[in-house]
DNA sequence: CGACATGTTGAAGCGGTTCAAGTAGGGTGG
DNA sequence: CCACCCTACTTGAACCGCTTCAACATGTCG
Protein backbone atom coordinates (compact mmCIF):
# COMPACT_ATOMS: atom_id res chain seq x y z
CA UNK A 1 0.00 0.00 0.00
CA UNK A 2 1.81 3.41 -0.44
CA UNK A 3 1.73 5.89 1.99
CA UNK A 4 -0.74 8.09 2.02
CA UNK A 5 0.73 11.40 0.20
CA UNK A 6 -1.98 13.69 1.69
CA UNK A 7 -3.16 14.19 5.35
CA UNK A 8 -6.34 13.49 6.43
CA UNK A 9 -9.03 15.68 6.06
CA UNK A 10 -9.45 16.99 9.83
CA UNK A 11 -6.23 17.45 10.51
CA UNK A 12 -6.19 20.72 8.10
CA UNK A 13 -6.02 24.00 9.86
CA UNK A 14 -7.04 27.27 9.83
CA UNK A 15 -5.40 29.10 5.91
CA UNK A 16 -4.94 25.98 4.19
CA UNK A 17 -8.24 25.01 5.24
CA UNK A 18 -10.30 25.66 1.81
CA UNK A 19 -6.86 24.94 0.10
CA UNK A 20 -5.35 21.58 -1.48
CA UNK A 21 -1.51 22.50 -0.20
CA UNK A 22 -2.46 19.66 2.63
CA UNK A 23 0.58 17.87 0.62
CA UNK A 24 3.17 20.91 0.96
CA UNK A 25 2.52 22.22 3.91
CA UNK A 26 1.05 20.17 6.29
CA UNK A 27 2.63 16.80 6.70
CA UNK A 28 5.89 18.68 8.89
CA UNK A 29 3.52 20.07 11.53
CA UNK A 30 3.58 23.49 10.58
CA UNK A 31 3.59 26.48 12.96
CA UNK A 32 1.34 29.01 13.35
CA UNK A 33 4.19 31.67 11.97
CA UNK A 34 5.40 29.44 9.27
CA UNK A 35 2.01 28.47 7.88
CA UNK A 36 1.33 32.39 7.14
CA UNK A 37 4.94 32.89 5.95
CA UNK A 38 4.15 29.92 3.24
CA UNK A 39 0.77 31.84 2.87
CA UNK A 40 2.37 34.88 2.43
CA UNK A 41 3.90 33.67 -0.83
CA UNK A 42 0.90 31.93 -2.14
CA UNK A 43 -0.61 33.64 -5.32
CA UNK A 44 -4.22 32.82 -6.35
CA UNK A 45 -4.88 32.68 -9.78
CA UNK A 46 -8.70 32.62 -11.98
CA UNK A 47 -8.89 28.81 -13.07
CA UNK A 48 -7.78 27.21 -15.91
CA UNK A 49 -10.24 26.64 -18.25
CA UNK A 50 -10.41 22.43 -20.10
CA UNK A 51 -8.09 22.46 -22.55
CA UNK A 52 -5.93 26.18 -21.40
CA UNK A 53 -2.28 25.32 -20.44
CA UNK A 54 -1.26 26.58 -17.02
CA UNK A 55 2.43 26.66 -18.32
CA UNK A 56 4.16 25.23 -21.73
CA UNK A 57 7.57 23.03 -22.34
CA UNK A 58 10.25 25.52 -22.60
CA UNK A 59 7.99 28.39 -20.58
CA UNK A 60 10.78 30.27 -18.04
CA UNK A 61 10.40 28.34 -14.44
CA UNK A 62 9.21 30.97 -12.15
CA UNK A 63 6.28 29.21 -10.11
CA UNK A 64 5.47 25.79 -9.15
CA UNK A 65 1.53 24.96 -8.92
CA UNK A 66 -0.52 23.21 -6.06
CA UNK A 67 -4.03 21.61 -7.67
CA UNK A 68 -6.37 22.66 -5.58
CA UNK A 69 -8.95 21.45 -7.52
CA UNK A 70 -9.88 19.71 -10.81
CA UNK A 71 -7.13 18.07 -13.24
CA UNK A 72 -4.10 18.49 -15.55
CA UNK A 73 -1.88 16.28 -17.80
CA UNK A 74 1.49 16.76 -18.21
CA UNK A 75 3.02 15.68 -21.56
CA UNK A 76 5.50 16.88 -23.68
CA UNK A 77 6.38 16.50 -27.52
CA UNK A 78 8.37 13.76 -29.38
CA UNK A 79 10.69 15.26 -32.56
CA UNK A 80 6.74 13.38 -35.12
CA UNK A 81 5.14 16.26 -32.62
CA UNK A 82 3.15 13.78 -31.64
CA UNK A 83 2.41 14.44 -27.63
CA UNK A 84 3.31 12.05 -24.91
CA UNK A 85 1.35 12.50 -21.69
CA UNK A 86 4.04 11.78 -18.70
CA UNK A 87 1.19 12.05 -15.75
CA UNK A 88 -2.30 12.83 -14.23
CA UNK A 89 -2.30 15.61 -11.60
CA UNK A 90 -4.70 15.60 -9.37
CA UNK A 91 -5.95 18.25 -5.88
CA UNK A 92 -3.39 18.30 -3.26
CA UNK A 93 -0.34 17.29 -5.79
CA UNK A 94 2.06 19.84 -6.57
CA UNK A 95 3.49 20.62 -10.22
CA UNK A 96 6.39 21.94 -11.81
CA UNK A 97 8.98 20.74 -9.37
CA UNK A 98 10.66 19.19 -12.15
CA UNK A 99 11.88 22.39 -14.26
CA UNK A 100 14.65 23.13 -11.68
CA UNK A 101 17.16 21.84 -13.08
CA UNK A 102 16.82 23.50 -16.74
CA UNK A 103 14.86 26.53 -15.50
CA UNK A 104 12.43 25.98 -17.72
CA UNK A 105 9.33 23.68 -18.04
CA UNK A 106 10.19 20.06 -19.54
CA UNK A 107 6.83 19.60 -20.09
CA UNK A 108 3.34 21.28 -21.02
CA UNK A 109 0.39 21.14 -18.33
CA UNK A 110 -2.99 21.10 -20.02
CA UNK A 111 -6.41 21.59 -17.36
CA UNK A 112 -8.85 18.62 -18.25
CA UNK A 113 -11.42 20.25 -16.73
CA UNK A 114 -12.26 23.71 -14.81
CA UNK A 115 -8.78 23.54 -12.32
CA UNK A 116 -7.52 26.05 -9.62
CA UNK A 117 -4.43 25.92 -8.52
CA UNK A 118 -2.27 27.75 -6.28
CA UNK A 119 0.98 29.26 -7.78
CA UNK A 120 3.94 29.32 -5.59
CA UNK A 121 6.93 31.44 -6.76
CA UNK A 122 9.48 29.16 -7.09
CA UNK A 123 12.16 31.49 -5.22
CA UNK A 124 10.61 32.36 -2.57
CA UNK A 125 9.40 29.36 -2.27
CA UNK A 126 13.50 27.77 -2.06
CA UNK A 127 14.21 30.61 0.36
CA UNK A 128 11.40 29.84 2.57
CA UNK A 129 12.89 26.03 2.95
CA UNK A 130 15.70 27.15 4.66
CA UNK A 131 13.46 29.29 7.61
CA UNK A 132 11.06 26.75 7.57
CA UNK A 133 11.73 23.36 9.60
CA UNK A 134 10.80 20.57 7.57
CA UNK A 135 10.07 22.14 4.51
CA UNK A 136 13.23 21.50 2.81
CA UNK A 137 12.98 17.96 3.66
CA UNK A 138 9.48 18.09 2.62
CA UNK A 139 9.97 19.46 -1.00
CA UNK A 140 13.33 16.44 -1.59
CA UNK A 141 10.58 14.38 -0.36
CA UNK A 142 8.19 15.29 -2.88
CA UNK A 143 10.20 15.13 -5.49
CA UNK A 144 11.57 11.28 -4.37
CA UNK A 145 8.16 10.88 -4.71
CA UNK A 146 7.58 11.57 -8.28
CA UNK A 147 10.87 9.75 -9.24
CA UNK A 148 8.99 6.57 -7.30
CA UNK A 149 5.77 7.02 -9.65
CA UNK A 150 7.53 7.54 -12.69
CA UNK A 151 10.04 4.51 -11.97
CA UNK A 152 6.51 2.58 -11.65
CA UNK A 153 5.25 3.85 -14.59
CA UNK A 154 8.36 2.84 -16.76
CA UNK A 155 8.09 -0.59 -15.41
CA UNK A 156 4.14 -0.63 -16.42
CA UNK A 157 5.17 0.51 -19.97
CA UNK A 158 7.94 -1.39 -20.07
CA UNK A 159 6.61 -5.05 -19.10
CA UNK A 160 2.91 -5.67 -18.74
CA UNK A 161 0.62 -6.45 -21.57
CA UNK A 162 -2.33 -3.54 -22.15
CA UNK A 163 -4.48 -5.32 -20.16
CA UNK A 164 -2.71 -5.26 -17.27
CA UNK A 165 -1.45 -1.49 -17.90
CA UNK A 166 -5.09 -0.11 -17.71
CA UNK A 167 -5.95 -2.05 -14.70
CA UNK A 168 -2.56 -0.74 -12.84
CA UNK A 169 -4.41 2.88 -14.13
CA UNK A 170 -7.20 2.31 -12.90
CA UNK A 171 -6.10 0.68 -9.26
CA UNK A 172 -3.95 3.77 -8.96
CA UNK A 173 -6.43 6.19 -9.64
CA UNK A 174 -9.38 4.25 -7.38
CA UNK A 175 -6.14 4.57 -4.54
CA UNK A 176 -5.57 8.43 -4.99
CA UNK A 177 -9.20 9.33 -4.83
CA UNK A 178 -9.66 6.98 -1.66
CA UNK A 179 -6.50 9.04 -0.24
CA UNK A 180 -8.48 12.20 -1.16
CA UNK A 181 -11.49 11.31 0.41
CA UNK A 182 -13.20 10.90 -2.30
CA UNK A 183 -14.91 6.90 -3.17
CA UNK A 184 -12.29 4.77 -4.40
CA UNK A 185 -14.84 2.63 -6.34
CA UNK A 186 -17.19 4.90 -7.95
CA UNK A 187 -15.40 8.28 -10.28
CA UNK A 188 -15.65 10.02 -13.08
CA UNK A 189 -12.28 9.56 -15.22
CA UNK A 190 -11.23 13.26 -16.05
CA UNK A 191 -9.27 11.85 -18.77
CA UNK A 192 -10.53 10.87 -22.25
CA UNK A 193 -9.52 7.28 -24.20
CA UNK A 194 -7.20 9.08 -26.00
CA UNK A 195 -5.59 10.04 -23.49
CA UNK A 196 -5.51 7.27 -21.43
CA UNK A 197 -4.12 5.39 -24.31
CA UNK A 198 -1.57 8.02 -24.90
CA UNK A 199 -0.25 7.46 -21.26
CA UNK A 200 -0.25 4.02 -21.14
CA UNK A 201 1.49 3.94 -24.57
CA UNK A 202 -0.84 1.94 -26.70
CA UNK A 203 -3.94 2.32 -29.10
CA UNK A 204 -7.28 4.82 -28.61
CA UNK A 205 -8.98 1.21 -29.48
CA UNK A 206 -7.13 -0.98 -27.63
CA UNK A 207 -8.39 1.34 -24.76
CA UNK A 208 -12.09 0.98 -25.74
CA UNK A 209 -11.88 -2.67 -26.49
CA UNK A 210 -10.16 -3.27 -22.94
CA UNK A 211 -13.26 -1.17 -21.18
CA UNK A 212 -15.41 -3.12 -22.75
CA UNK A 213 -13.92 -6.58 -22.33
CA UNK A 214 -13.22 -5.85 -18.40
CA UNK A 215 -17.22 -4.64 -18.18
CA UNK A 216 -17.81 -8.73 -19.95
CA UNK A 217 -15.72 -10.05 -17.15
CA UNK A 218 -17.52 -8.40 -14.45
CA UNK A 219 -14.70 -6.37 -13.13
CA UNK A 220 -16.29 -2.66 -13.98
CA UNK A 221 -19.50 -0.93 -14.94
CA UNK A 222 -18.18 1.62 -17.50
CA UNK A 223 -20.83 4.39 -19.46
CA UNK A 224 -18.42 6.75 -21.30
CA UNK A 225 -16.15 8.46 -18.26
CA UNK A 226 -18.12 7.12 -15.23
CA UNK A 227 -16.72 4.04 -13.77
CA UNK A 228 -17.96 1.86 -11.20
CA UNK A 229 -15.37 -0.36 -9.81
CA UNK A 230 -17.32 -4.43 -9.46
CA UNK A 231 -14.14 -6.33 -8.90
CA UNK A 232 -11.44 -4.54 -7.15
CA UNK A 233 -9.43 -7.83 -6.03
CA UNK A 234 -8.83 -9.30 -9.88
CA UNK A 235 -8.27 -5.55 -10.70
CA UNK A 236 -5.75 -5.42 -8.13
CA UNK A 237 -4.19 -8.43 -8.96
CA UNK A 238 -3.50 -7.58 -12.52
CA UNK A 239 -2.35 -4.05 -11.64
CA UNK A 240 2.00 -3.65 -10.74
CA UNK A 241 2.88 -3.59 -7.50
CA UNK A 242 6.08 -1.66 -7.73
CA UNK A 243 6.05 1.35 -4.93
CA UNK A 244 4.83 -1.53 -2.78
CA UNK A 245 7.04 -2.21 -0.48
CA UNK A 246 6.44 -4.51 2.68
CA UNK A 247 8.50 -6.93 5.22
CA UNK A 248 9.57 -9.85 3.10
CA UNK A 249 10.94 -7.89 0.18
CA UNK A 250 14.55 -9.85 0.56
CA UNK A 251 13.14 -12.52 -1.25
CA UNK A 252 11.78 -10.55 -3.97
CA UNK A 253 14.53 -10.20 -5.77
CA UNK A 254 16.33 -13.25 -5.35
CA UNK A 255 16.63 -14.74 -8.53
CA UNK A 256 18.06 -11.71 -10.55
CA UNK A 257 19.51 -13.78 -13.75
CA UNK A 258 20.85 -10.76 -15.67
CA UNK A 259 24.90 -9.83 -14.92
CA UNK A 260 26.04 -12.39 -13.11
CA UNK A 261 26.61 -13.03 -9.54
CA UNK A 262 30.01 -13.28 -8.44
CA UNK B 1 22.00 18.91 -26.24
CA UNK B 2 21.38 18.07 -23.00
CA UNK B 3 23.27 20.40 -20.31
CA UNK B 4 26.31 19.29 -19.39
CA UNK B 5 26.16 17.49 -16.20
CA UNK B 6 28.77 17.40 -14.85
CA UNK B 7 32.10 20.35 -14.88
CA UNK B 8 34.60 20.33 -16.98
CA UNK B 9 37.71 18.01 -15.09
CA UNK B 10 40.66 21.28 -15.06
CA UNK B 11 37.88 22.88 -13.17
CA UNK B 12 37.79 20.63 -9.68
CA UNK B 13 39.91 21.34 -6.81
CA UNK B 14 41.41 20.93 -4.14
CA UNK B 15 39.79 17.72 -2.27
CA UNK B 16 37.50 16.48 -4.79
CA UNK B 17 40.24 16.55 -7.43
CA UNK B 18 40.37 12.58 -7.40
CA UNK B 19 36.62 12.33 -6.89
CA UNK B 20 34.00 12.34 -9.35
CA UNK B 21 31.62 14.17 -7.45
CA UNK B 22 31.96 17.32 -9.62
CA UNK B 23 28.02 17.45 -10.24
CA UNK B 24 27.36 17.46 -6.13
CA UNK B 25 30.06 20.11 -5.32
CA UNK B 26 31.09 22.05 -7.48
CA UNK B 27 28.18 23.48 -9.61
CA UNK B 28 27.85 26.39 -7.45
CA UNK B 29 31.71 26.82 -7.20
CA UNK B 30 32.06 25.54 -3.25
CA UNK B 31 34.19 27.88 -0.76
CA UNK B 32 36.88 26.04 0.90
CA UNK B 33 35.14 25.76 4.10
CA UNK B 34 32.26 24.55 2.24
CA UNK B 35 34.40 21.79 0.64
CA UNK B 36 35.71 20.81 3.66
CA UNK B 37 32.33 20.48 5.26
CA UNK B 38 31.37 18.00 2.50
CA UNK B 39 34.49 16.34 2.70
CA UNK B 40 33.89 15.27 6.21
CA UNK B 41 30.91 13.78 5.88
CA UNK B 42 31.77 11.51 2.75
CA UNK B 43 32.71 7.99 3.79
CA UNK B 44 35.09 6.24 1.88
CA UNK B 45 33.95 2.17 1.28
CA UNK B 46 35.36 -0.40 -0.19
CA UNK B 47 35.02 -0.63 -4.19
CA UNK B 48 31.60 -2.89 -4.85
CA UNK B 49 32.57 -6.09 -7.37
CA UNK B 50 30.51 -6.78 -9.94
CA UNK B 51 27.11 -8.27 -9.20
CA UNK B 52 27.62 -6.95 -5.84
CA UNK B 53 24.64 -4.98 -4.16
CA UNK B 54 25.00 -1.82 -3.13
CA UNK B 55 21.42 -1.69 -1.68
CA UNK B 56 18.30 -3.34 -2.23
CA UNK B 57 14.93 -2.80 -2.29
CA UNK B 58 13.32 -2.41 1.14
CA UNK B 59 16.69 -0.93 2.53
CA UNK B 60 16.38 1.36 5.20
CA UNK B 61 17.40 4.56 3.81
CA UNK B 62 20.79 6.09 5.27
CA UNK B 63 23.15 7.27 2.25
CA UNK B 64 23.08 8.21 -0.95
CA UNK B 65 26.15 7.30 -3.41
CA UNK B 66 28.14 9.40 -5.81
CA UNK B 67 29.84 6.72 -8.42
CA UNK B 68 33.85 7.26 -8.48
CA UNK B 69 34.44 4.87 -11.07
CA UNK B 70 32.34 1.45 -13.10
CA UNK B 71 29.33 1.61 -13.40
CA UNK B 72 25.79 0.09 -11.73
CA UNK B 73 22.08 -0.43 -12.79
CA UNK B 74 19.45 0.05 -10.27
CA UNK B 75 16.55 -1.73 -10.66
CA UNK B 76 13.01 -2.64 -8.94
CA UNK B 77 11.41 -6.35 -8.92
CA UNK B 78 8.13 -6.64 -10.41
CA UNK B 79 5.47 -8.78 -9.12
CA UNK B 80 5.77 -11.84 -11.19
CA UNK B 81 9.57 -12.10 -9.96
CA UNK B 82 11.12 -10.58 -13.00
CA UNK B 83 13.31 -7.17 -12.52
CA UNK B 84 12.88 -4.35 -14.32
CA UNK B 85 16.20 -2.03 -15.07
CA UNK B 86 15.35 1.48 -14.19
CA UNK B 87 18.44 3.14 -15.36
CA UNK B 88 22.46 2.53 -15.59
CA UNK B 89 24.64 4.88 -13.56
CA UNK B 90 27.78 6.51 -14.68
CA UNK B 91 30.88 7.87 -13.00
CA UNK B 92 30.05 11.35 -11.44
CA UNK B 93 26.41 10.66 -10.60
CA UNK B 94 24.23 10.62 -7.25
CA UNK B 95 21.98 7.50 -6.44
CA UNK B 96 19.52 6.80 -3.66
CA UNK B 97 17.97 10.00 -3.35
CA UNK B 98 14.87 8.54 -4.63
CA UNK B 99 14.54 6.72 -1.60
CA UNK B 100 13.90 10.06 0.49
CA UNK B 101 10.26 9.75 0.74
CA UNK B 102 9.33 6.10 1.63
CA UNK B 103 13.28 6.03 3.99
CA UNK B 104 13.46 2.98 2.46
CA UNK B 105 15.35 2.02 -0.71
CA UNK B 106 12.46 1.58 -3.87
CA UNK B 107 15.06 0.10 -6.44
CA UNK B 108 18.06 -2.27 -5.95
CA UNK B 109 21.55 -0.76 -6.96
CA UNK B 110 24.01 -3.58 -8.61
CA UNK B 111 27.61 -3.13 -9.65
CA UNK B 112 27.74 -3.91 -13.54
CA UNK B 113 31.60 -3.82 -12.43
CA UNK B 114 34.31 -2.83 -9.95
CA UNK B 115 32.48 -0.09 -9.10
CA UNK B 116 33.80 2.91 -6.54
CA UNK B 117 31.35 4.84 -4.60
CA UNK B 118 31.29 7.61 -1.80
CA UNK B 119 28.92 7.10 0.42
CA UNK B 120 27.05 10.48 1.59
CA UNK B 121 24.70 9.73 4.65
CA UNK B 122 21.66 11.65 4.34
CA UNK B 123 20.45 13.38 7.26
CA UNK B 124 24.14 14.58 7.68
CA UNK B 125 24.30 15.92 3.70
CA UNK B 126 20.34 17.60 4.46
CA UNK B 127 21.59 19.68 7.40
CA UNK B 128 24.58 20.42 5.18
CA UNK B 129 22.25 21.82 2.47
CA UNK B 130 20.87 24.41 5.45
CA UNK B 131 24.39 26.09 5.79
CA UNK B 132 25.64 26.09 2.20
CA UNK B 133 24.48 28.06 0.29
CA UNK B 134 23.54 26.23 -2.66
CA UNK B 135 23.80 22.92 -1.99
CA UNK B 136 19.55 22.53 -1.48
CA UNK B 137 19.41 24.29 -4.67
CA UNK B 138 21.51 21.68 -6.51
CA UNK B 139 20.00 18.92 -4.63
CA UNK B 140 16.83 19.77 -5.80
CA UNK B 141 18.08 20.24 -8.78
CA UNK B 142 19.84 16.77 -9.23
CA UNK B 143 16.54 15.39 -8.27
CA UNK B 144 14.66 17.31 -11.23
CA UNK B 145 17.06 16.29 -13.23
CA UNK B 146 16.67 12.70 -12.59
CA UNK B 147 13.11 13.55 -13.29
CA UNK B 148 13.77 14.95 -16.80
CA UNK B 149 15.70 11.48 -17.43
CA UNK B 150 12.50 9.54 -15.75
CA UNK B 151 10.38 10.91 -18.20
CA UNK B 152 12.48 10.91 -21.08
CA UNK B 153 12.38 6.94 -20.75
CA UNK B 154 8.74 7.00 -20.27
CA UNK B 155 8.46 8.38 -23.54
CA UNK B 156 10.99 5.86 -25.42
CA UNK B 157 9.10 2.93 -23.90
CA UNK B 158 5.52 4.47 -24.98
CA UNK B 159 6.05 5.60 -28.09
CA UNK B 160 8.84 4.67 -29.62
CA UNK B 161 9.44 1.44 -32.32
CA UNK B 162 12.57 -1.29 -30.71
CA UNK B 163 15.15 0.05 -33.39
CA UNK B 164 14.54 4.02 -31.67
CA UNK B 165 14.90 2.72 -28.67
CA UNK B 166 18.26 1.21 -28.90
CA UNK B 167 19.48 4.51 -31.10
CA UNK B 168 18.31 6.36 -28.00
CA UNK B 169 20.01 4.49 -25.64
CA UNK B 170 23.06 4.66 -27.67
CA UNK B 171 22.85 8.49 -28.40
CA UNK B 172 22.52 9.01 -24.83
CA UNK B 173 25.31 6.92 -24.04
CA UNK B 174 27.62 8.66 -26.38
CA UNK B 175 26.51 11.94 -25.04
CA UNK B 176 27.22 11.19 -21.37
CA UNK B 177 30.81 9.45 -21.94
CA UNK B 178 31.73 12.65 -23.97
CA UNK B 179 30.54 14.68 -21.04
CA UNK B 180 32.89 12.87 -18.91
CA UNK B 181 35.95 13.40 -21.28
CA UNK B 182 35.66 10.17 -22.71
CA UNK B 183 35.18 9.58 -26.50
CA UNK B 184 31.59 9.30 -28.10
CA UNK B 185 31.98 7.06 -30.81
CA UNK B 186 34.39 4.55 -28.99
CA UNK B 187 33.23 3.01 -25.53
CA UNK B 188 32.32 -0.19 -23.98
CA UNK B 189 29.19 -1.17 -22.97
CA UNK B 190 29.11 -2.16 -19.22
CA UNK B 191 25.79 -3.77 -19.74
CA UNK B 192 24.58 -6.85 -21.35
CA UNK B 193 22.05 -7.50 -23.47
CA UNK B 194 20.08 -8.60 -21.48
CA UNK B 195 20.33 -6.03 -19.55
CA UNK B 196 19.88 -3.53 -22.40
CA UNK B 197 16.77 -5.75 -23.98
CA UNK B 198 15.24 -5.56 -20.34
CA UNK B 199 15.95 -1.40 -19.72
CA UNK B 200 14.70 -0.76 -22.89
CA UNK B 201 11.51 -2.79 -22.61
CA UNK B 202 12.39 -5.49 -25.88
CA UNK B 203 13.57 -9.13 -26.32
CA UNK B 204 17.12 -9.67 -25.89
CA UNK B 205 16.92 -11.15 -29.56
CA UNK B 206 15.40 -7.93 -30.58
CA UNK B 207 18.73 -6.39 -29.25
CA UNK B 208 20.90 -8.65 -30.82
CA UNK B 209 19.44 -8.37 -34.21
CA UNK B 210 19.35 -4.83 -33.63
CA UNK B 211 22.82 -4.45 -33.16
CA UNK B 212 23.59 -6.80 -36.45
CA UNK B 213 20.87 -4.90 -38.29
CA UNK B 214 23.09 -1.31 -36.90
CA UNK B 215 25.80 -3.08 -38.16
CA UNK B 216 24.77 -3.46 -41.29
CA UNK B 217 23.58 -0.25 -42.18
CA UNK B 218 26.95 1.24 -41.63
CA UNK B 219 25.38 2.93 -38.22
CA UNK B 220 27.80 1.16 -35.81
CA UNK B 221 30.72 -1.63 -35.39
CA UNK B 222 29.92 -4.12 -32.21
CA UNK B 223 32.35 -6.07 -31.29
CA UNK B 224 31.03 -8.22 -28.14
CA UNK B 225 30.60 -5.30 -25.82
CA UNK B 226 33.16 -2.86 -27.60
CA UNK B 227 30.64 0.07 -29.83
CA UNK B 228 32.09 2.02 -32.39
CA UNK B 229 29.61 4.53 -33.58
CA UNK B 230 30.21 4.98 -37.44
CA UNK B 231 27.45 7.28 -38.50
CA UNK B 232 26.25 9.54 -35.13
CA UNK B 233 23.81 11.66 -37.00
CA UNK B 234 21.63 8.90 -38.39
CA UNK B 235 21.20 7.31 -34.76
CA UNK B 236 20.75 11.13 -33.68
CA UNK B 237 17.93 11.53 -36.16
CA UNK B 238 16.48 7.79 -34.73
CA UNK B 239 16.63 9.14 -31.04
CA UNK B 240 13.89 10.77 -29.17
CA UNK B 241 14.93 14.52 -28.18
CA UNK B 242 12.97 14.83 -25.23
CA UNK B 243 14.72 17.05 -22.99
CA UNK B 244 16.03 18.78 -25.35
CA UNK B 245 14.61 22.76 -25.36
CA UNK B 246 15.68 24.71 -28.06
CA UNK B 247 14.08 28.26 -28.93
CA UNK B 248 11.36 27.58 -31.20
CA UNK B 249 9.58 25.20 -29.03
CA UNK B 250 5.64 26.68 -28.99
CA UNK B 251 5.62 25.24 -32.40
CA UNK B 252 6.53 21.68 -31.05
CA UNK B 253 3.34 21.37 -29.58
CA UNK B 254 0.62 23.23 -31.81
CA UNK B 255 -1.41 20.25 -32.83
CA UNK B 256 -2.47 19.11 -28.90
CA UNK B 257 -5.30 17.14 -30.63
CA UNK B 258 -6.37 15.13 -27.58
CA UNK B 259 -9.07 16.54 -24.93
CA UNK B 260 -10.13 19.68 -26.71
CA UNK B 261 -9.00 23.19 -26.79
CA UNK B 262 -11.12 25.35 -25.56
C1' DC C 1 -30.53 20.32 -36.39
C1' DG C 2 -26.25 19.49 -38.50
C1' DA C 3 -21.30 19.14 -37.84
C1' DC C 4 -17.39 17.55 -35.53
C1' DA C 5 -15.16 15.26 -31.92
C1' DT C 6 -15.14 11.18 -29.22
C1' DG C 7 -15.89 6.51 -28.62
C1' DT C 8 -16.88 1.68 -30.32
C1' DT C 9 -16.37 -2.47 -33.06
C1' DG C 10 -14.62 -5.52 -36.72
C1' DA C 11 -11.04 -7.38 -39.81
C1' DA C 12 -6.38 -7.36 -41.73
C1' DG C 13 -1.57 -6.78 -41.11
C1' DC C 14 2.81 -6.49 -38.93
C1' DG C 15 6.33 -5.55 -35.30
C1' DG C 16 8.26 -7.82 -32.02
C1' DT C 17 8.11 -11.95 -28.96
C1' DT C 18 8.73 -16.61 -28.21
C1' DC C 19 10.63 -20.93 -29.10
C1' DA C 20 14.34 -23.56 -30.67
C1' DA C 21 18.88 -24.46 -32.12
C1' DG C 22 23.38 -23.22 -32.69
C1' DT C 23 27.87 -20.35 -31.91
C1' DA C 24 31.20 -18.08 -29.41
C1' DG C 25 33.71 -16.27 -25.18
C1' DG C 26 35.76 -16.84 -20.57
C1' DG C 27 36.76 -19.22 -16.70
C1' DT C 28 37.99 -23.71 -14.32
C1' DG C 29 40.12 -27.94 -13.37
C1' DG C 30 42.64 -31.71 -14.96
C1' DC D 1 47.74 -26.16 -22.22
C1' DC D 2 43.58 -28.07 -23.72
C1' DA D 3 39.00 -30.06 -22.70
C1' DC D 4 35.21 -28.80 -20.51
C1' DC D 5 31.27 -26.21 -19.01
C1' DC D 6 28.33 -22.48 -18.48
C1' DT D 7 26.74 -18.25 -19.76
C1' DA D 8 26.19 -14.72 -23.11
C1' DC D 9 25.04 -13.94 -27.54
C1' DT D 10 23.27 -14.84 -32.29
C1' DT D 11 20.14 -16.36 -35.86
C1' DG D 12 16.02 -18.43 -37.92
C1' DA D 13 11.05 -19.43 -38.11
C1' DA D 14 6.37 -19.54 -36.16
C1' DC D 15 3.20 -17.19 -33.65
C1' DC D 16 0.43 -13.64 -31.48
C1' DG D 17 -0.69 -9.18 -29.25
C1' DC D 18 -1.51 -5.14 -30.53
C1' DT D 19 -1.88 -1.61 -34.06
C1' DT D 20 -3.83 0.14 -38.03
C1' DC D 21 -7.40 0.95 -41.11
C1' DA D 22 -12.08 1.48 -41.94
C1' DA D 23 -16.78 2.04 -40.85
C1' DC D 24 -20.11 3.11 -37.69
C1' DA D 25 -22.31 4.93 -33.28
C1' DT D 26 -22.91 8.26 -29.92
C1' DG D 27 -22.32 12.78 -27.68
C1' DT D 28 -21.75 17.45 -27.70
C1' DC D 29 -21.86 22.13 -29.03
C1' DG D 30 -22.44 25.99 -32.04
Amino acid sequence: MPKNRIVKLDEIRSRCQSCSLFELCMPMGLAEGDLDKLDSIIKRRRPVEKGEYLYRVGDPFASVYAVRSGSLKTFTSTRDGRDQIISLHLPGELMGLDAISSNQHICSAMALETTSVCELPYERLEALSLEIPGLQHHLLSLMSEEIRHDQCHMTILARLPVDNRLASFLVNLAERYRTRGFSSTEFNLSMSRNDIANLLGMAVETVSRLFTQFQEQGLLQVERKHIKILNYDILHTMHNRCGELDANDEEADKDNSSSSSP
